[in-house]
DNA sequence: GGAACTCGCCAC
DNA sequence: AAACGTGGCGAGTTCC
């Protein structure tokens, strides 16, 4: 709403134009869904909520609540959840919300030690899926197929957003949210499904901007890994192999609580809760047989306290001087680049991005440094869209592109032509990219998942192209 | 009876 | 000095 970005450049509106009628077309084509077992479904879910909600009723919890509330009683009452909570039971709010009322949102209700919070969580989910999801579907599909809308007029950095249904936010992480929902979903007749996405894509288009030398390395040799180091780091190791599968919960836990974070403006400070969250560590004092196991025996617990650190405190602190060596050390170039950056904008009222939008307004240091990365990384995503949307008309391709998630293409391949098309988009991709935009000096590659014929979505195996 | 709001939670 | 960027959407609540 602050910021006000526009097409600065020709080539910035072209793009734009041709863009909003290549996700028109994916809009029509749309996705086939299974009616039949989206009713089931749901039908199934319902039941299991309606069980869970009894178990629930003899709780001491909902008694209370029952008592207090009788006419307006509603289980989803959040407000009426943190006054049984926070009030009458008597609980300190470990986290309060921006408004200042005690949270009972998940992480806040982990923290608290009564069972039946456990249920109402689970509740959630099952909720979450059914009435979010799969209601969804239902309402939006028409003669067993939805056609999610891809808008580029909405987001203040020119990303896309999705909407009825929104196609961008179906569930990936939690294994029974995942399946659910995605078993809904499915490619036309005698086609699959294949996703194909750019390998961290806004760290990438980061790097066209700042140029730091470090992480420039980080992305052209192929045997260096920023996260394992950053994982080798952050929690004392003495080394660190990618390959060993028992620390990958680490790099994931460096990448996602820590290093992701940072570059979206973050702080140590709040990195902490995450890593902790992430590796099972609470806060206070430590003690032996704490966290996550390691691979050799023992727990991550064990391992940072004979490296010194026994505290939620310590390790804090701890996190202050890795963030100080992030900045001060690993990527200085790139610290300077979003000073001189935040400064451009001070004195000119505007920035910039590589692919021709300006962005202006008033925004904040985040935003002024976040926008142009986020959105001329979606364009990447968005020029070979339209680039393979015109190679399959005038190929006369049976595969349709359908959607697309920010860094992802989601293509409905009709099977005879798989190779053909996993060759096109690979080297649009990889190649025709780079070549018609010479701001991006370092290499895109790309990953993908390939769903069987006639399969849904949650059935998607890595694919090699 | 609908608009606008908060909160929670899904994705990148 | 201060401190996480972008969305959509459901439930529940409050206001008009």
């Amino acid at each position: 709403m602050k910021a006000n970005i526009h097409p600065k450049t020709k080539e910035a509106y072209q793009l734009f134009h041709a863009g909003v009628l290549a996700l028109a077309r994916a809009e029509e084509q749309g996705m086939r869904i299974d009616v039949d077992y989206c009713l089931k479904a749901k039908a199934h879910l319902t039941r299991k909520i309606q069980r869970m909600e009894r178990k629930l009723e003899d709780t001491e919890l909902v008694k209370v609540w029952w008592e207090r509330f009788r006419a307006g009683f509603t289980l989803g009452g959040n407000d009426q959840l943190a006054w049984v909570l926070y009030t009458k039971m008597g609980i300190t709010p470990p986290n309060t919300t921006k408004t200042g009322k005690g949270s009972v949102d998940t992480s806040t209700l982990s923290q608290i030690d009564l069972p039946e919070l456990q249920i109402l969580l689970q509740l959630r989910k099952l909720k979450k899926i059914r009435d979010t999801y799969l209601e969804g579907f239902l309402r939006e599909q028409v003669d067993g197929v939805i056609h999610p809308f891809f808008n580029l007029n909405i987001p203040a950095t020119f990303r896309s957003s999705s909407d009825h249904p929104n196609f961008q936010n179906i569930p990936k992480r939690d294994k029974e949210s995942r399946q659910v929902t995605r078993q809904a979903i499915f490619p036309r007749h005698g086609h699959q499904l294949l996703e194909v996405d750019f390998s961290g894509l806004e760290v990438s288009i980061a790097a066209c901007y700042h140029k730091d030398p470090n992480m420039l390395k980080y992305l052209f040799d192929p045997t260096t890994d920023m996260h394992g180091d950053m994982a080798k780091q952050i929690f004392k190791f003495s080394h660190f192999d990618r390959q060993e599968s028992g620390l990958k919960v680490f790099r994931d836990a460096s990448k996602n609580g820590f290093v992701f974070p940072q570059f979206y403006g973050d702080y140590y400070g709040n990195n902490v809760k995450g890593l902790c969250t992430w590796v099972e560590l609470p806060e206070g004092r430590w003690k032996a047989g704490m966290g996550l196991p390691l691979p050799g025996g023992g727990t991550i617990g064990d391992h940072l306290i004979s490296k010194g650190i026994k505290t939620y405190k310590q390790f804090e602190a701890h996190l202050k001087l890795v963030q100080e060596d992030f900045w001060g050390n690993r990527f200085v170039k790139y610290y300077q680049w979003k000073e001189h950056w935040y400064k451009q904008y001070q004195r000119q009222g505007y920035v910039d991005s590589l692919t021709g939008f300006r962005c202006s307004g008033v925004m904040n240091h985040n935003e002024v440094i976040n926008y142009p990365i986020q959105g001329a990384a979606f364009h990447c995503l968005l020029w070979c869209f339209v680039e393979l949307d015109r190679i399959s008309r005038e190929q006369e391709w049976r595969t349709r592109l359908v959607g697309q998630i920010h860094d992802a293409l989601i293509l409905d391949v009709y099977s005879a032509e798989l190779e053909m098309v996993s060759e096109a988009v690979s080297r649009v991709t990889t190649k025709d990219l780079a070549q018609a935009w010479p701001w991006i000096i370092v290499p895109l590659s790309v990953g993908a998942e390939l769903c069987g014929v006639d399969c849904s979505w949650a059935e998607k195996q890595s694919y090699q192209m």
